[in-house]
DNA sequence: GACGATAGTACGAGACTCTGACTTAATGGT
DNA sequence: ACCATTAAGTCAGAGTCTCGTACTATCGTC
């Protein structure tokens, strides 16, 4: 795995990992400090009118039972509620509780930071590119959207 | 940090986990199974002439201390060797072994599928693109090269 | 109503990561 | 040369994350 300065892998990895530092950073200093990786990773994927934990493990890459941790987590920390689902008598959904929706506003923030300094670094044209390549790319890599 | 589907931080995760992923599978069905993906992200910083453990644990963004445990086990699995750095004497070089080695060439050739294929999805032209693009926002991204 | 599949939880074990404290060796100033 | 400071690495402990296995409750179909 070593040696190729420019394996792929890695090439993906060190922004991802740079621009979670950012957000995690600014997140605690912004008084957010008791989410952490792990449950942002799960956080991040609810959707707007709520997920089933099932549909966030999935999307997540980890099983039930640690989705489930982390939400658990997430809600003793008032960042998300369970409600029933409607539809559904053996589901629940987990919906964004102010506090998790102030955490989503402060987070949008940071990322948009980030993306003007790549923005700066790279060029309006290229950063576009680089945005509408990794778009594209979702599609043949994000089996769980 | 949800909604948005275009999140960058997401955008960037989820072909990394994808390459991941399939390098990790590959490995373990080449009878490499005993190595975890946190050994993994330390293990693909050693530099062709061996590195110091504080170097691996600047680069990988963890603690001396996760680095050494890590390395520990690479280390027992026969993935590396330790040996006295000559040039200082509180320091040893973490070497890639024989069985590391072979490791690196089988991932290699996975991480060359995965490109072949993503090349097949966005055409060579825009592949290349992305990765020259990646390339220049290390730049700006990894504080640790 | 019975049956297989699905949503979720409970429990326990293993893996990962950190903080704090420590040992040993190198470096710089005197 | 000597001492203070810095750097490389280790040790011990706790907290977090993740999974496998096993379980209950509900759904959908027949």
């Amino acid at each position: 795995m070593p040696d190729d300065a420019l394996n792929l892998g890695l090439l993906l990895f060190i922004p991802y990992r740079a621009i979670e530092d950012r957000v995690f950073d600014e997140l605690a200093a912004a008084g957010f400090d008791d989410i952490s990786r792990a449950q942002g990773r799960v956080f991040q994927r609810i959707g707007p009118n709520g997920s089933r934990l099932t549909e966030l493990a999935r999307q997540s890459g980890v099983t039930k039972q640690t989705a489930g941790f982390l939400v658990d987590q997430l809600e003793a920390a008032g960042y998300v509620t369970r409600v029933p689902d409607p539809s559904d008598g053996r589901a629940r959904l987990v919906v964004i509780a102010p506090r998790g929706a102030a955490a989503v506003a402060r987070s949008v923030g940071v990322v948009a930071d980030v993306e003007r300094e790549w923005t700066a670094h790279l060029g309006a044209e290229r950063a576009e590119s680089l945005r509408e390549l990794l778009t594209d790319l979702r599609a043949a890599t994000d089996h769980y959207a």
